[in-house]
Formats: structure tokens, C-alpha cells, sequence
DNA sequence: ATCGGGTGATCGCAGTTCGTTATCGGTCCA
DNA sequence: TGGACCGATAACGAACTGCGATCACCCGAT
């Protein structure tokens, strides 16, 4: 068996493919057309000496070892391109590279305490911070797109291949128009909320859903976007209200504040999630700066 | 700053310049022409932003940014070789694959015995054997190439990156053939020794000397091999005898033996060795399968 | 039954990449 | 001051990788 003629090009649409869920939604996925990416699959499969996709009379599936192979493919890949990123980003030769993914509910002092922390004892490590939902940063750790989530926790966030560490917990409150100087759990159930779409809050929508319906509310939802930066801009704008975590007030725009609710109270906490399965003494070093 | 043109192969040159010292003789070693090697170098660093090698006048450099990207697409082009060769190797999906270096002296019925604990904890798991000096293994340990190793546990063998827990002592003896019953420390001053290279025996080669130096002795050694199966070979010969731990009998040929010489027993100890900074659940799965 | 709309595979062609040989300019050492 | 080494450059051929056009197939709706 010879050396492979394998390339990243062959990984990365190998993955796209089994993401996208079919060769061609693969080929717009990547801007190119269906037939080179039917070529590579190909290519690929003879390369390694079996199918890791059947392809015949309507849907498609993956092999076994398809999958085996994917699992593995992806997280190379994820390597491979850290690789490079880290290396454009820092010609200067800092050493190492952590990729940190966190959800907009967690942006607060505590995490640039916890950065702080760590950059004074790993001065030359470059950090990347991603903002993504709860969701989408549980798969990234699990492919390796990113080494740390500051995430929601939630009883329904739970990987076998992930662990977690709470960091802190927060009270939630109503995010108001800075005019605004005193809310009720009265003046919430007559009032408009503007609220992050499930696709992308999934997590914290549940979370607030428990809440409401444990005081008893049941609040009108008349409009829902994907970016806290849009919620924001509608809130400041009067079209209504919405909840956020208070230890997030920072990040408020500032047109806005935050109030707690007298008499309502619902918490959130925040997790440090990193993978079970890869793991190095840089990131068991920057988790130790975020103390619990 | 737009996507990467760099592949697989700019990593492969990039780190074999950085190997072999040099483009000639990188170009040699990858069996291609130098210009090919100059080129993709050149690709690679200007896709970077920054030089890697630094080849003014005479001697040639790697620059600090260098290394930094030497080290990371090292364990990176280990990862990718790795997904390829245990797709390859196991088109029926088996889950895992772990790579492990031996030094020819470790080959003993502890390892077996070990290696059928995890095959029964972890029946889908592709073990793969290689040998290979301990030299070579703490290389390789550090930049990916293997994941576990035993190795001969020596003061001169130590890293901070890669960890290390003894499995067995054993005592040396000598390799005669088969019609010998008997020795003595006597008889080995007369005798004539077939040893393995220093380059390749490193670590061995320096506990003998030790051990030859306590016992008074300085044998003659009138040839040296790089293969065990050489050294063997010219014992079996009549070409002289050698020395080897006698934990390791079960790999002699059949027309050796291998007889402890009285009043005299340096004892070997085999450690198994991985890296601190890659680990996953498997191998600390496959650390425990080894009782020390 | 047959016609669109969907899938992925195949074919032939162009631009790019990659490797080759030949050659150049440089340093080092005899 | 040659000669042996190094790496960079140039020109060219082969291979790779992309493209559009087309094919074969399955499906569901006329």
C-alpha cells in the first residue's frame, strides 16, 4: 500500500459532504461544483479501500467506518487549520494558540479576570475568542474546532466527551431602556419582550420557559432575532423588552440597563466545558485561571 | 487575509528542511528534486507572513516563529498520517487506533499479557507495533508519531514533556548458542562480543559499559550491528556472544540461549513512556492496562 | 405513464499546481 | 583561484483540480 495522495482538500470535503448531508448542498456549502466534490469523495474512498458512503436509490447514509473515519478526519482538520491560523496570526513566535468559544449570556468580568490571570503566566500564548450559541459550541468542542466553551448550563447540555466546570451563577433580569427606573412582575406580564430565536437560544429559552411558567407568566414574544446585538438595538428602539443575565451588564449598549424583577428571581449558570478526549497542559493551565 | 493555499505537503517539506538540516537535503530524503523543496518552502512562508528558515550566508537558521510552526504542524501531520493509515488498515470501522514504539529489549510476555487486557476492554482497537531504538521513541513520543512507548529507563532518558512509569526489572544475561550450558564471569573476559551500534543502542550500550566497568570486565567487541536480528544471526554464527535482558528469551531464535552469568546481574529496568501534552482517554485506558 | 425536479456519476476541457532539468549567484575551503 | 557545496530561479511537461454539459436514476405529481 503506497503512500496516500490524501490532501486536507480530501478531509474537508469528505466532512462537508457528510455535513451537508448529500454532494451537492456539500458543493454549494464550499462554492464549487458537484462533480469535483463527487471526484474527491471518490478519490478518497479508493484511497483508503472502502465506501464511506452509500449512495444508491434515494437517501444517503454513512458507513461505519465512514463515520470512524470522519470522527477522526475532523479533528485532524481542526488541527491542521489551527496549525496555520495560529501561525499567520503571530509571525512573531508566540507559543501556543487556545481557541475559546463562549456564548453572549457570558460575556462578564469574570471571564476577562480569568484571560488576565492566564496571560500574565502565559504571556505569549495567543487566545481566540468566538462568540456561538450553547448548541453549536458543544459540537465544536467535540470536532476540536475549539479547545474551551464558556457556555449556559443546562440539564439538557450534557456529552459524555465533554466535561464541565461551573464558574459562576447569576441572577437574570429585565434589560430596559436606561429612562426606565423600576420594574414589576406586574408591569412584565403586560409588557412586549424581544427575544433570541430557539435555532440559536435553545438553551436559555428553555431556562427562561421554567422560569415564566413557575412566577406564572406568560410573556408576549413580538419579535425574535439571532444576534443579542439586534435584540439590543429593538429594546433601545421601544419595541419591548428582553432578559439577560446581570452579570452581563457590561455589555450592555448604553442605551440600556439591567434591572433585577422584585420577587422573581431565576438563575443561570455559567460552565467552563473543554473535551475529555484531547486535552494538554496549555488548556489544563488556562482552566485553572478561571477559578470556580 | 484569505484562505490558506498550504497543504499537507508544505508541512511534510517544510518540517523535513527543518529534519534533515537543509533543502539538499531534504530534497534527498524525500526522494525529489531541490528546486520542488525551495518552492514550497517559499509557498509556505509566504502564505505565513513570515520566514521559517533563515539562509543567508553559509549556515541556515530556523527563526523562533519557526519553530513554533514546526512543532504545531508536526503533531499535526502525525494526526493527519495517523487518520489515513487507520482508515486503511481497518475499513470495518473499528473504534480507536493507538500507535506504540518497543525497544527490541522490551519484547517480553509482559507486554502480551498487557496488550490482551486492552484488547478485551477495548475489543475494536487497532494496536499498532513498531520497533524501534529509545532514542527514536522519545523523538517520536514528543512529536505524535507514537503514542506510547517502552522503552530502556535510563538516567540519560528524560523530558519534561513525556512521562514515565516502570513495568518490570529484569536481569541481563548472555545470548549463546544453544549447545552452551554454562558461563562465567571468567569465560566472558576471554570471549569475543557481537554488540549493536551505539548510534541505535544507545541508552544499552551505556548501562553495559556501567555494568562492564563494576565487574572489572572490558570485553572485546568485534562486531556491531544495527538489527537485533543481525547480532542475533552472528551469535548463532559462532562470530561471538552478546548480552540481553532475560525477561526478552521468548524473542531469541531457536539456536540461542540465553544463561545468567553468576556473580554478575545488572539488572534493566522497561518503562512505558507517553507525552504530557497529548493524551486522551484511551491511552490513560491503555496506560492502565499495564500494571506496574 | 410520463413529466419535471431531485439525486450523484461521467466526460471533455481549461487553469493551476507540482515536479523536473538546467542554470545562476553565493559562500567556504583547499 | 578553482571546486564543491548551498539555495534560488527559469522554462517546461505531467498531473491535479476545477468547470460546464450531460447522463442515468429515483421520486412524486400530474
Amino acid at each position: 500500500m503506497g503512500p496516500t495522495r490524501i490532501g486536507i482538500r480530501h478531509l474537508r470535503y469528505t466532512i462537508a459532504v457528510a455535513d451537508a448531508g448529500g454532494f451537492r448542498a456539500a458543493a454549494d456549502a464550499l462554492n464549487i461544483a458537484q462533480p469535483a466534490v463527487s471526484k474527491t469523495v471518490q478519490d478518497t474512498e479508493t484511497d483508503l479501500g472502502f465506501p464511506i458512503f452509500l449512495r444508491s436509490a434515494g437517501m444517503f447514509e454513512i458507513t461505519d467506518a465512514g463515520r470512524v473515519f470522519l470522527d477522526d478526519a475532523r479533528l485532524t482538520l481542526a488541527a491542521f487549520e489551527r496549525t496555520i491560523r495560529a501561525s499567520r496570526q503571530n509571525a512573531i513566535g508566540a507559543r501556543g494558540h487556545i481557541i475559546v468559544g463562549y456564548s453572549a449570556l457570558a460575556s462578564s468580568s469574570q471571564i476577562s479576570a480569568g484571560l488576565d490571570i492566564f496571560h500574565k503566566r502565559h504571556p505569549g500564548c495567543q487566545v481566540e475568542m468566538h462568540v456561538m450559541s450553547t448548541d453549536t459550541m458543544m459540537r465544536n468542542l467535540k470536532t476540536g474546532e475549539i479547545d474551551i466553551g464558556f457556555l449556559l448550563s443546562h440539564g439538557s447540555v450534557h456529552d459524555l466527551e465533554v466535561a464541565q466546570k461551573p464558574i459562576w451563577s447569576t441572577q437574570i433580569g429585565v434589560v430596559v431602556p436606561r429612562a426606565i427606573d423600576t420594574v414589576s412582575l406586574d408591569m412584565l406580564r403586560d409588557s412586549a419582550f424581544v427575544m433570541g430565536v430557539r435555532e440559536n437560544w435553545r438553551s436559555y429559552r428553555t431556562l427562561l420557559d421554567v422560569a415564566f411558567s413557575q412566577a406564572g407568566l406568560s410573556p408576549s414574544i413580538i419579535d425574535e432575532a439571532w444576534d443579542v446585538q439586534v435584540i439590543f438595538q429593538r429594546v433601545a428602539d421601544g419595541r419591548g423588552l428582553t432578559f439577560y443575565p446581570i452579570s452581563a451588564a457590561d455589555s450592555l449598549p448604553a442605551a440600556l440597563k439591567i434591572l433585577p424583577v422584585p420577587d422573581w428571581s431565576p438563575e443561570l449558570t455559567i460552565a467552563m466545558a473543554w473535551s475529555k478526549v484531547v486535552d494538554t497542559k496549555l488548556l489544563q493551565a488556562f482552566r485553572e485561571s478561571f477559578p470556580t
